[in-house]
DNA sequence: TTGACAAGTCAACACTGTTTACTTATACCT
DNA sequence: AGGTATAAGTAAACAGTGTTGACTTGTCAA
């Protein structure tokens, strides 16, 4: 009988290290963009990937861990920072309109659920720094390029925060090419030199 | 022998409703504005207060109940959206380089410990509309007058939570007369019609 | 076949917010 | 003054959390 057959062992699963691993983290990503990562039980993910929940702690030293692993699959912004500088402005405007604003990516989801969490301070930061303002400065360069580029993610984070506190209302019932317009001249007013 | 004395009852304190809601309610804005909403447990408020834990559920419902009533205090923002309406735009980047960047408000600190805690939605979301977002909206007037003030929040809200993730070093080191400039700019394009 | 070692399990720990049933002090009324 | 209703305060339990250490069991190599 070959032994990486799905057909199992007594609890009906081979023992694969890797496997077990992947599963834990599909389990985590689902639920952390669902509902956010403080509602979601270490128990619950372990059960949902059913694995025990010991294996969460074993394989990512804590709960912060899976997190920290689900948002660095995420590269949606820095996709951003490529093509033409010109445009720019305008692409993050419609990424806050289409993307911030609607659904938001995995990331954004689980970051936004999340933000304020004491022991994710660290995990934020460093990506704060890695996908976002890092990349942006890099390419806009300039003076201040660090100060420019860290106003445009305040913005960027302000509005998904708001956003999640419901108070967005107003920007999404406004016109969204009158938003997108009005967000390209907010944003080119952050990187003015 | 007077009631009202300091000099108490056998476990020390009269029997006062009134004196220990107060009490629990200075607790728990020492220490939330201290280390956040999520780091303070209830017996530990209760512990710091003195007071029987039981009785902040009594008094204030729930945990959020707390934080609710200690936010509701904070009128930092509200006293912005006064005078005259030409040098608004500077007096809001001023409370953005002067206080958000520096030790920010109490409501502040609680807000950007505690913003993303699931059960702190409905809280948030109401002190975002009340306490800024409305007034501000009113102040403007114009057309999307909604719209605009909604901006001008989340850059606010940004900000602070930029520089809560550890991401604010740029705006913290650079010349604050320069940034406060350059913020000006952007608010105003913010409010513009 | 027998070990060794990894993968997986189980039960406990200390902690959280919240609720229930309880005791006790206060203030009012006869 | 004495008795009593009512509010203030208490204690203990509940169900849940993340995390840990000692345990069992499957798998693969010698």
């Amino acid at each position: 009988m070959n032994p990486t057959d799905a057909a199992d062992t007594c609890h009906g699963r081979v023992r694969d290290r890797e496997a077990t691993r992947q599963r834990i983290l599909d389990s985590a990503r689902e639920l952390f963009t669902q509902e956010g990562y403080a509602q979601v039980s270490s128990r619950s993910i372990a059960a949902e990937a059913g694995v025990n929940v010991a294996l969460i702690n074993r394989y990512f030293g804590a709960k912060r861990g899976l997190l920290a692993e689900v948002i660095a699959e995420d590269a949606a912004f820095p996709q951003l920072v490529q093509g033409e500088r010109q445009t720019l402005p305008r692409r993050i405007a419609e990424h806050v309109v289409h993307r911030t604003l609607g659904e938001g990516t995995p990331l954004q989801r689980a970051l936004l659920h999340s933000l304020g969490d004491p022991d994710l301070k660290s995990v934020f930061e460093e990506r704060l720094q890695s996908a976002i303002i890092g990349p942006l400065a890099d390419y806009i360069g300039g003076p201040d390029a660090r100060t420019r580029a860290t106003l445009v993610a305040a913005l960027l984070i302000g509005v998904g925060n708001v956003r999640r506190m419901g108070g967005a209302d107003a920007l999404m019932e406004a016109d969204a090419d009158a938003l997108v317009q009005r967000l390209t001249g907010i944003v080119e007013r952050c990187l003015e030199e």
